[in-house]
Formats: structure tokens, sequence, C-alpha cells
DNA sequence: CTGAAAGCGCTTACAG
DNA sequence: CTGAAAGCGCTTACAG
């Protein structure tokens, strides 16, 4: 590499100290204006840029933050990075970005790797595996170093630090009420993630709207063709009037597992999905769709952390929720079907 | 942050010299077994990590590796990144990710804190605008600073960096024969890259194939009612029997388009498009689409910047081509539509 | 086998 | 207003 020029050599060639360069460059009112001229007009000819981490070693900081995101392929959370990439951006931050892929060892490999002082905080969304074998020591270990650590998106875990997701309980809770008030009787649930925190929030949210009185249609697997099993019994035996999808798999399987048997949607059923909009509208029909602003959660989440990072004081932590709504689209349409 | 334990208080705490205690935790052979058996217990008991930002300035290396991403939200790009950061974990290093949301400015403003020194080397997809405008001055000036550069999927300009990507030009080149050979007639395209290195090298292909005697069909443009009106043209009025989708949005737009004015897929018309496969299969009726291994694009750009960035001197550059295919789905099925 | 010293590139009290 | 010195936490020739 090119070596980039130093404060020493510039010190050298302007015939003055180091310190001098050093506080010219930072407009330090020790320093004469005539010098500070003379420093800065040599180092823009030079293209002096300070070297961050002789600047990081000083200040004890990384001007790095870490996130742990469990899969990039699910366009959610590529939208939460560039969320949080934007806050960072603004803020003069650097994101160190680490992919879990849902597994709890290259978790704990993380988790290492920022206990060793690469970052100065940390955003963490906790992988499948992990909450599944419920092991989450290397992420106390990560607090116990007193690195700021904020969870995002899967924040139902009881542990001391500051929180940013939504309301899985409520969407669904809430969508299941709006389905049951516009008379649709037999809803149904479609999951691959039900053995994860905000699968289960989701499905006890769609219960608890149902009550005691009524049956529960839910096809729940991890496992695709399991998953495609329970899904086409409900939509075939059971014949529910509605499904909710409370994840990327379970949506698209259920839309095209409609198609597949000949169901129409949204006459013979329903489907409010969780996938993005840009995908949602494309769709044939269109999928009405949770609107789960990922970039405002991403956004959300960098700054809680930042201010963490910067005011280590502030006791308590925070749990932030982010809005949701149900984008209607043509899955849910009534006009068709009012007649049924 | 709880402060680290450094080596002057393992030091210390040891009786011994900070050098000793260096050299011992490296494993040196200047160091006897008994004293390394002993640093190492104690190192071990307070949870000693050496201080990465110390380590890095002794070395002159950062240790991370850069990379910018036009957008995101776009899978492939989500994929080409999970590449990346599965390689740099295997290699020990740290990737900072930029997005430049394909925005020119946005994309000097992370060249200029690259060549700050934050990292070893960088990976670029140059933005959508910079292409437009022309205007690459900024990425010269990176390469002018010594950092190793590899382009990765938008390879198609003339600099003297190591390039990762595939062969667009060939795709829909053979593509179109393909279709052509079957016996469809009247092949177009829908695009809104076509201002693109990319969109330009796959529309080439398509022409080419096509040779001067047959009629291109092209619905091209970035926006997307204009493109729908092209599309919509090239679908009723030219009536096309098979559609070659350059990206996302046209493939997902001609989709629906043929959906929402009754035609049929496969039989009215066919439809190959740039989407992944995770999307692809679950379509209605699925899309046949080209596999461009994203990954593995990711990995080995990964790999071919650590190989530049460990020997600096090899000179020649590379370009390293990654094999694609067109996965062949529902909507080119042909004995639905063999007797048209 | 162990340790003192120099140095990576900076910043910042402190002295002059 | 300028500069010498110490120090951030390491590593590594060099001396002993």
């Amino acid at each position: 590499m090119k070596s980039r020029i130093t404060l020493k050599e510039l010190a050298k060639l302007l015939n003055v100290s180091v310190s001098t360069v050093s506080k010219a460059l930072n407009d330090s009112p020790e320093i004469s204006p005539k010098t500070i001229e003379r420093v800065k007009e040599l180092a823009a000819l030079h293209k002096y840029r300070p070297n961050p981490t002789a600047v990081n070693l000083k200040s004890s900081k990384s001007g790095t933050v870490g996130v742990i995101i469990p899969n990039i392929a699910n366009s959610f959370f590529a939208k939460v990075l560039s969320g949080m990439e934007a806050k960072a951006q603004k803020e003069g931050l650097q994101v160190i970005t680490y992919i879990s892929n849902e597994y709890l060892e290259k978790e704990q490999h993380i988790t290492e790797l920022l206990t060793s002082g690469y970052v100065d905080g940390v955003l963490i969304a906790i992988a499948e595996e992990t909450q599944r074998k419920g092991d989450f020591e290397h992420i106390r270990n990560i607090i116990d170093f007193d690195i700021p650590v904020v969870l995002y998106d899967r924040i139902g875990f009881d542990m001391p630090v500051d929180k940013v997701g939504i309301d899985d309980h409520k969407i669904f809770f809430e969508a299941t009420k709006d389905l049951l008030e516009k008379g649709v009787n037999k809803v149904g649930i479609a999951t691959s993630i039900h053995h994860m925190g905000v699968g289960r929030a989701r499905i006890n949210g769609y219960r608890e709207a149902l009550g005691d009185s009524q049956t529960f249609y839910i096809a729940n697997s991890a496992n695709m063709e399991s998953l495609t099993e329970k899904t086409l019994k409900m939509l075939l035996e059971d014949k529910v009037e509605a499904v909710l999808c409370s994840d990327f798999d379970s949506t698209m399987l259920t839309y095209r597992l409609a198609y597949e048997n000949g169901l129409r949607i949204p006459e013979d059923v329903k489907i409010i999905g969780f996938i993005r909009g840009g995908l949602a509208k494309y769709l044939t029909p269109s999928v009405s769709y949770v609107d789960q602003s990922p970039h405002k959660i991403g956004e959300k989440a960098m700054e809680v952390l930042i201010n963490r990072i910067n005011k280590k004081d502030s006791g308590s932590r925070e749990k932030h929720i982010i809005e949701t709504k149900v984008v209607h689209l043509e899955s849910t349409q009534f006009n068709k079907s009012e007649v049924l």
C-alpha cells in the first residue's frame, strides 16, 4: 500500500514538532493562525488522513458497532441492516456485519470476537438454534463485558438490555379480531417459526383473539414437507376461510398450495402474510401483509445503541415498540366474496 | 466498559515483564514452558484478550475489509454479502458494510472513509447513479491509494482491478437461442436496468442471439409507470411469446401484468426472470430464473481480495466469471403449449 | 530464558 | 505560541 503520510513526516517537512502539527490539524487555539494555515495546506497537498487505528488506540474506542444478523437472505433483516447503516453513517460509525445463519455455534464464535474489543456496541437478533436450545451464555457474556447490547426484532428475552422491535402479539391479535368482525369464522395459522419467540407471540395473539370458545387451526412446522402436509389439511379438510402466515415461507407456501389445489384467493381463502410490500403487490393476486417498517427498526435500534454508548450512566433499559400495520391488498378483499 | 485486563497488568501480577507475557501468549520458543503455562493460566483466569486496535497499529493492518453494496434490499446482494462474510469469517477478517443505495454522493462519501485507512481492501459494486453519470473519480482515487479493490457483479468497467461476476451477455444470448430453437418466434425483453452495464450486456446478448433478421421487442424503463406501459404494449400488441426479464422489478411486473390481462403463463407467454430460486418456486405459476449463485460470487470476490491483500506483488488483474444457468420451472414449460 | 527499549501513529497534559 | 514527553496496548529486535 502506498504508505500514507504521517504526522511525523509532515512535521519534518514543516520543520515543526509533531505536537504542533497535530494541534494545528485539530484547530487548537494554542496554535497560531499562520501555522495552522501552513500545516493544513501541506496536509491537504499530501492528502493526509489521520490513521484511525492510532486515533482509536488513544481514545480507547473502536468507532465501530457490530451487528449480528441471523439470516441476511430474509429481506426483513436486509432492510433492518440498511436502517442501521444509514443511522451509523450519519454518526460517523462503521458497521461490522456478522451473519449467524441461525446457528448457535456461529453466534458463539461471533460473540467471542465481539468481546475481543472490536466494537463499541452490539446489535443482536438471536439465532433460531440459540433460541431452540435456550443457551444464552454467550449473549450474557457479552453483556458482562459491559459492551452495550441492543436486542432488535427478536426481543422476547429476559435480559438487562435495550430492545427494539414490534408487538408480535398485538399484530395477530388484531388481525384475527378484524377477520372475525368481518364475518370470517374459521381462521387458521401457518407458521414455520412457532418455536421462536416472535412466532410464539404471534400465535398467542391469534389464540387470545379467538378465545376458548373457538377452534384453533394451526399448521406449524419448520420442516417444509411437514408444513405442507399440515397446511394442506387446514386448507382442504378444515376448510379454513383465512390463514394468517407468520413468516415468508409459510406465506408463500400457503399461497402456492391454494393455487395448486384450485382454491381461489380471496374467494375461497384469504391470506395475510409476513412478506415485504415490494413483493406482495406483484403477487397474483397481491397478498395482504404486515408492514413491519424494518428500516425504522434498524434506525431506532442503532439510535438506542449509540445513546447507550455515549452515556453509560442512564440506568434503566428501554423497550421500544415500532408501530406496524396490516396492508390490505387483494388477498383479503371482501367485495368479491361478500356473499359467501 | 469494564476495562479489560492488559498485558501490563498481567505482567505486574506475574512479576515478569510485558515482553515475556506477550511472547508467552504467542507461544514464543524463547520462553520456558513453565512460564508459558503460568502466563496462560492467569490470562485465561482474567479472560485476557489482546486489544485488536493495538495489534493492528503495530502491524499496520486493520484486519477489516469494506464492502460497498448498492442495494441491500435486493436479495441478490444480500446473498453476495453472506458469501463474503462467510469467507471473511474463515480468514479472521471483519467485514464493514457500506450501503450506497445506488447514489453517487453516498458512494463518494464511503470512498472518502475508505481512503482514511479503515480497511485493508474493498469490494465494490458500482452504484446506478455513478454509472449513469459516468463519474468514477472516487473509485479511481481509492485505487490510487493502493488499496486493493475488487469489483463484483457490476464488472463492465475499464479499471485496473480484479473483477468477479457473471457473463451477463452469454446468459441472455443462450437463453434467447434456446427459446428460438424450441420454436418460440417472438422473444422480448423487459428491463429496468438498461442504462447499467449489466443491463446493457444482457440486452446485447439477446440482440446478438436474434441477429439482424429478427425484430427486437424491448420494454425498457427505470420508471415503473413507463415500464408498465411498454411491457403492456409488448405483451398485448406485439404479442410476444416469451419475455426475458433482466431484474427483479421487470420480472415481477411482467408476471403481474400477464395475470391482470388474462394472459396465461406459459401457454400464452413464457417468462424467464432474474429472481432468486427461493421466491421463483413459490410463484403461481413458478417462474424460470437465472441462477446467479450469489453466495459463490461473494465468496470468490472475497477470496480474490484476500489474495490481493496478502501478496501485493502478483501483477496482472484477473477477471473471474462465475457459472450461471437458467433453472426451468413452470413459466417456460412447453408440453402445455407444444401445439401452439 | 528474561527484560529493557524502541516503535506503530496519534493526542494531550505540561513546560518553556 | 511551540515542543518534549508520556502514553494508548501491543510486538519484536536486541542485550544480557
